[in-house]
Order: structure tokens, then sequence, then C-alpha cells
DNA sequence: AGTGTCGTGTAACCTTTGTTACCGATTACC
DNA sequence: GGTAATCGGTAACAAAGGTTACACGACACT
């Protein structure tokens, strides 16, 4: 664990901070589709990301579901910090986009490392504020553009973190992400298609405009 | 300034910590309408107010805007702080929606004060918390609700902040804040007016429903 | 091969929201 | 008092997105 600990944060944190999350982190490797954490549920601990990549998703009371935005390697989740200090319950859900490999450190020792270690506390300074700035970035989305945009961008994202230009996926599950029905997506892809944006088979869409 | 900063802040900070921003804080009185900050302008300081509110709304390249959130009393302003950490250019505009005192303090000091105090950690990281939840709820609201609910709930937080049910404002401010046109506004009040939910007056708008 | 399920394309229709245009009332200013 | 600007109501229409229904091919399972 130590080893891959080191290769993506051995940078940020100083040895003996990576030598405290090497003691208490629990390393996990969970496959894709597998939920992390859901919405209502207390949090058990924050994850640092190895390898992979996480989606987060926020839900309505109806079910309504909408990607917030996703999480890979070198990332941890700013609401799991959140909710150390406030509410102990989880705002959002999770759920790995691919394949991935996390430590959890148990939410004790955040307090802690906030007061012994800088890099920690710029670690977590610098999570939160990445967090936000995916948060506006969302907002802006769906506030300013229009749903085809909004889908050629959810694409992309896509093929970023899975770093594939060939998106596994179906129609309907990308309405769920963008909370709209499958029926919309489909028009709206045969739409990017006809433009040469992207091309169309069956379970998987290849986005040729990156 | 000591004592309108201990009346507010006074169960949060350590003295010592209560006298490092007396003593470094700038006190400001702003009137109502005032921006106080614009999207790319450089970050001079970081905000805590001490009465009032002050609306934060972001803008997109075409000129809409929308309103995130409010802040006031007891709060600060967390793209502030976000922005001490990576960039230096604010990413939203800040503008005073009541006449407003604050307190403005150095982006030098924050650093400082976090390896310092354990009473300004937490309050960061709350702030943190506050405003990340904040704006998970106006996410809700575009992501899933219709524009009516989103009217109501908007005219619901401007009287929650001013302390009146008796809203001093134009359906085309209303548009503004809401990233939509007046013509619409104008409608959905009307609405809302024979739902008995508001009542519609000249360049004022009364919530019922509180 | 036969059956059922899943993924996709498409048409028809409805609702919500956005746009343009116009009008009357109120207010501000000269 | 006259004039211009602001504010709000409304109608008519356009565009975007949501809903329902159905067809057809791919695929899985037996």
């Amino acid at each position: 664990m130590i080893e891959a600990l080191k290769q993506n944060y051995g940078y940020l944190f100083e040895p003996a901070l990576l030598e405290g999350i090497s003691n208490v982190g629990q390393l996990k490797k969970v496959p894709e589709g597998f939920q992390l954490m859901d919405i209502g549920e207390p949090i058990k601990g924050m994850p640092l990301i190895l390898d992979g990549a996480i989606k987060i998703l926020r839900e309505d009371e109806k079910g309504n579901e909408l990607v917030l935005y996703f999480i890979e390697r070198g990332d941890t989740c700013a609401m799991t910090l959140s909710c150390c200090v406030g509410m102990a319950k989880s705002e959002i859900r999770a759920v790995a986009e691919t394949d991935t490999t996390l430590i959890m450190i148990p939410v004790e020792k955040m307090e802690n490392w906030m007061a012994t270690y800088k890099s920690w506390r710029q670690f977590i300074l610098q999570s939160y504020h990445d967090r936000l700035m995916e948060m506006l970035d969302t907002i802006d989305s769906i506030a300013f553009l229009k749903m085809d945009e909004r889908l050629l961008r959810h694409l992309r994202d896509k093929a970023m973190i899975t770093r594939d230009d060939v998106i596994q996926t179906t129609h309907q599950e990308i309405a769920q992400d963008l909370n709209t029905s499958r029926v919309v997506i489909s028009r709206l892809l045969k739409k990017l298609e006809n433009q040469g944006k992207i091309q169309l088979f069956r379970n998987s869409i290849k986005v040729i405009d990156l």
C-alpha cells in the first residue's frame, strides 16, 4: 500500500504523514459500478483515490438523479470532509465509474492531522477548492447550457476520466446521469452523430471531437 | 469594531484571535447594491459579515446571470477562502443585498491562523461545509425544480435574509437572479398570486406562505 | 430455432419556457 | 403639466424538452 500511496501522494505529504496514512488507512479495491456511499448514510471514512474514478451524484425525493462530477486519482471527496465538520450523513451517492483502488481513512484522524501537518491542511483546503470549482462547473452546465451541449460535455468528461474515446454506456444511463429521458438523449445523440461529433454503436459511443 | 466582532463571533473565536482580527481587519460599511467583488477580479481579502446580507452570483460569457446563494451575519465567503489556495481570481460576483457591515481580513493571515488557532480552522472548515451545502441546494433547485417552484423558493430566501415578508424588487431583477426573462417571471408571479401564495404590488411582493 | 429482454430509432403530441410585441399605469424629471 | 422612462400585464408564437407508443434488430438463454 505504501508504494502506491507514495506514487500518488508522495509529492504532497511529508514522510511522517504518509506513514500515518499507511498505518490507519484501509486499502480497498472495488469493481466498476460498486456503490461506495449513499445519501443519508453515515460517513465511515474519507477516501483517497489511488487509481480509477468515482462518479458523485445527487438525488431528490422523487428519485431524480444528477451527476455532480467525477473524482480521480489524487482526489478525495469533499463531501466526506464536510461531513466530519457538521452532520454525519452523506448528501451524495458515490459509485465507482471504473475499477477503483482507494484508501479509506477514519474520520477521527482528520482534525488531528489538521493541527499537525501543514501539507494535510493544504491538501484539505485544495480539495475543498477543487470540489467547489467542480460544483460551479456543474451549475454553469445546468443553468446556462442547452441539453445538447450538456450531453457533449458529459461525454467528453467520461472519455477523459476513462482515458478512452470510446465510452461503454447506454442511452438510458446517460439520461439518468443528466436527469432527462432516454428518448431525449437518443434524439440528441443522433443529432451529434449527424454533426460528426460522435459515432454511435450498440452499447458504446465514440467521441470524435475531443 | 471589537464590540460588533465579539457580538457575532465571540462565541466562535478565542480572545487572542478576536484581537488579531480586530488588529488587521478593516471595518467596511457598504450600501445596498454595492458590488464587493466581481468575476475575474483579484481577491483582496476575506469578508466577515457583521450585519446585512450579500448576494453571490455567477455569470457566463454571454452575460447570463444566476444567483448562487446569500451570505449573512456570521458567514464568510468560501470562494474567497478558496482563492487563497489556488488561483487569485474570483469566480463569482458579490453584491450587497442590504446595507451591510463587514470586516475585511487580508488573505495573508489565513494560513497563519490556520496553524495557530483551532477555532479558526473549524470556522474555515465549517464555512466550506456551509457553502458546499448551499451549492448543493442551488443545484437541486436548478436541476429538479420547475421555474415556479424555483421562483417561490427564491422569494422565500429573500424574505428570510431581509427578515421582511415584503420584498422590494422588480420582476426584471428576479428574472436576472434566476436567469430567465421578465415575461416568464411576470407570468409565474401572477399564477402564484392567484394561488394565494403571494401578493403583488408595484416594486414589491408580499410573501404570504412563508 | 424459439422466446424474451434490452437497446435504439422515430413519430406524434404535450408542457414548459423563451421571445416578440404592444399597451396601460405609475413614477421621475424637467 | 408635459414628457420620458420604468414597471407590469397579456397575447401570440417559437423552441426545447418531456411523454407515450411502437417497431425492429441484437443478444441471451434454453
